[in-house]
DNA sequence: TCTGTTTGATTTAAATTAACACAAACCCCG
DNA sequence: CGGGGTTTGTGTTAATTTAAATCAAACAGA
């Protein structure tokens, strides 16, 4: 049973982006013991010196190297068995990053055998609690979006209202009506519209827009960004 | 600063009730330091055999004698320097309790001086960051109580409509139509209507009402009953 | 200049929400 | 036992929001 005279406390941080027209998280195969070779969400412990966001914040980076991404707190997980021989309590956190700020370099951690993307819909057995991590993960990636602006952490910082559709098109599963979404987000206020365009392909140019920065920090719950 | 080596965590309880037409929360006053005198949400050390949920629910037991709560977790707070001369941190829950199932029997623990309810709208100066995390408390039970039917935890079994709408009342913090509310939770179909009415008092007789335990159960999001 | 593909816009129906007033039931009291 | 006081209980309409559906314009490439 538990050997552990004192609690441990790691933050795991689910990783998302958008590839290849799916939503897919960031998963790191382990190379040892326990649960050796399975795949597991992205964690580390707590330092004493640095408080949970910002713990998130590091791993975060240790491993992707991308600073300046939209991080928040999803729940604490404790149970006394969810990590073997010792006391793990383990707090975690959905990051959303964009696919390309990442070249996954293969790091070489002693303990690290892969680290990939993988499509939320054809997931490998992964390690501990973390399908159940993940599940909530995505319960609140799509709770969130409903109203707050957070796709544009997915998107570069212009884009065109296609592209911001197709992004909760991926994450929320579904199809949208493309006039009634447009309607939506331009009635929201939240867009600034430029009189660029998309061009480099035989279809007519898109127009592009970014997010009012202002509307968007006032509206956000419990991020942990600088 | 810090001089412990490890970290130590609590579970917070953020205690609710409804009281002369007040939304009140359970305060101990400290009688120790750090923080002497000062007011503190009911809280303790996790042990290392029971998980969270567990840990809150003991906690709740321990304060108040009484069993069968909503509980929910809010949120972990960790920063390094919220606890003196310790890295504590605490897993935050909030629960909701009928007023008159607790009989404040001016508990005699050692460190405690006094326990008492509080309005939310005159609270005295708080320990720790406990304003902060009660501030997060009551806007999460206030977005409950937009979308589940948790008010049924703090009427009795069998409630009319206008000691409901009371409820949301209080909570919300604002005034309600009373044939909209009442058209709106007869529509959600989680309500049972019975032949018995209110008595024994000199207006009309008011029909009672009580939740319907399986739309509850199947509603409920990460609550830890039993 | 014609073809293929994507963008961009508007109207109508359906559903939801908001506003609003008065009769019925009961107890109490005279 | 009838009238006064107080609370319960109910339905309709307007306003707003959401859902559904189609076609011309812009461009590149052939």
């Amino acid at each position: 049973m538990l050997e552990s005279k004192t609690h441990e406390v790691t933050v795991d941080i689910v990783i998302f982006t958008i590839r290849k027209k799916k939503l897919e998280v960031l998963l790191i195969q382990r190379g040892q013991e326990p649960y050796k070779d399975k795949w597991a969400i992205p964690g580390g412990f707590v330092r004493l010196s640095e408080n949970l966001d910002e713990a998130a914040k590091r791993v975060l980076y240790e491993k992707t190297h991308v600073k300046d991404v939209y991080l928040e707190q999803l729940y604490t997980f404790g149970d006394p068995y969810r990590y073997p021989n010792a006391r793990v309590i383990t707090v975690s956190y959905f990051a959303l990053i964009r696919s390309d700020d990442l070249k996954l370099e293969s790091e070489q951690g002693l303990n690290i055998q892969q680290i990939n993307w993988h499509s939320i819909y054809s997931l490998p057995e992964l390690a501990f609690d973390h399908k159940e991590i993940l599940d909530y993960a995505i319960k609140r990636l799509r709770e969130r979006l409903e109203y707050t602006p957070i796709a544009h952490q997915l998107l570069p910082k212009k884009f065109t209202l296609t592209q911001l559709q197709k992004t909760y098109e991926v994450i929320l599963n579904t199809d949208l009506d493309k006039r009634n979404f447009r309607k939506k987000m331009i009635s929201l206020g939240i867009l600034n519209e430029y009189e660029e365009f998309t061009k480099a392909s035989s279809k007519r140019p898109a127009r592009l827009y970014d997010f009012n920065e202002e509307t968007i920090n006032s509206q956000s719950g419990f991020v942990a960004d600088n």
